[in-house]
DNA sequence: CAGCCATAAAAAGTCAGACTTATATGTCAC
DNA sequence: GTGACATATAAGTCTGACTTTTTATGGCTG
């Protein structure tokens, strides 16, 4: 996974970026590539290669005679689904999952009430055995199930919705629903009331009810704010 | 502006990927480094340089023994400011300004919200002084200002929410506004109500009612929804 | 002492060439 | 047809020398 650990600048790059995202190197501090090829015992070409793509990502910027500056964090990429990745492995993990569930919760109701007019039948057909295998697994501790078919739910939603820019996110929701499982709440089994939404979701895309659909989702993001405890989202 | 034309790899960037999202290579061609390397008359390490930055944003994947490929349009960083850059200015332009003022439709209104919550005393100011910026400009084809100042309002909203995610679409917002400006509609004066609503908006921050504040903006960006002929968002 | 300009040093940037490695594809035997 | 094997290809890597830009320094002049 990551940076599918596709050549030497790819594991440097598995090793540099958490190392930045996670503060390691704060905002300010200088790096120089030859010293950092070194380091990482790999020629200059490699290790310059590594810093064009953190440079891409505004994680750093590179100034002759200066070196490579580690930019301040707001200048970052923060959609960059590595620079999401990493984050999510750092320490910073609670607060970047707070901040993509509150970008679900405006994103996510809008999807949908595009999916309900814009869905094709193989879609709305995705859906329903999506919710479906969402009800089957969620009772007796079948989480991993559970969480399968609760990503494609969202995922198929985002792609439904015909716009791009929303589609693009199903990795993000993913990431984040998968979070959720593994390191913070749901111990348990899921909200059987979540699990009705989402079925009343499908059922509402299926009959081209925009408002309904857009409705439903909000209190289907609304229960994810919830529990993170974010109380005003 | 685009790559800062910083170093060769930076002018090969500016040529290349425009051509890729244009789709002047369409996905599934294969480009060859050294030919590529030759064409711009730069150094194989320049032109390696150039293709991790591409592939880093998932415009391209480059395999041994088959060469640089490009990569379907749906698995481009299609969030990464330089690639929405490269096809606002590219042919699809319409097409990415539609995309990006329905992302502008789902996000303003909750950032909007959480602003109230969350906007400093300063950030009320700002918005303040904005919105007087925009009224002292919004007649007499005085278009210019005006823009200016209304991309500052939408940045600084963006920004008050307090949410990472939210403020880092503020450069969207801006190209979005400004390229509205530009080449599609907006020759004549902006609509007085448009004016009007940011100025409620930004007593409705100051006031810290985050109901009224999500809903102008949602009038604010259904507004910008119809400019667009985008009749159901 | 202040201000300015020439100089030097530092680090990124560029290039060329040789070598390595993975892998798609074709060939041959079975 | 299937499998093992050979081969060619293009990316990947390394090295070393050179260039360019930018900053700091230090001495000169007023």
């Amino acid at each position: 996974m990551s940076t599918r650990g596709r050549g030497l600048h790819g594991h440097v790059l598995d090793t540099l970026g958490p190392a930045i995202t996670s503060g390691e190197y704060p905002p300010g501090s200088v790096l120089r590539t030859d010293e950092l090829a070194q380091h990482f015992e790999v020629s200059r070409s490699v290790m310059r290669e590594a810093v064009r793509v953190l440079e891409s990502m505004h994680l750093v910027e590179s100034r002759r005679r200066v070196g490579v500056t580690v930019r301040p964090k707001a200048e970052w990429n923060v959609y960059d689904p590595q620079v999401i990745r990493w984050r999510l492995a750092g320490a910073d993990r609670p607060h970047q999952l707070r901040s993509l569930t509150v970008l679900r919760s405006a994103v996510e109701p809008v999807a949908a009430g595009l999916a309900a007019r814009h869905a094709t039948a193989e879609q709305c057909a995705e859906l329903t055995e999506c919710a479906l295998g969402m009800v089957a697994n969620s009772r007796g501790h079948r989480l991993q199930q559970y969480l399968f078919h609760d990503v494609a739910f969202h995922r198929v939603i985002l792609n439904a919705s015909g716009n791009e820019m929303f589609a693009r996110l199903g990795d993000v929701v993913a990431e984040v629903l998968s979070g959720r499982t593994r390191h913070e709440v749901m111990f348990e089994d899921p909200d059987p009331a979540a699990v009705t939404l989402h079925v009343r979701l499908a059922e509402a895309v299926r009959a081209r009810d925009a408002v309904r659909a857009e409705e439903l989702t909000r209190e289907i993001t609304a229960g994810a704010l919830q529990e993170l405890d974010i109380l005003a989202p």
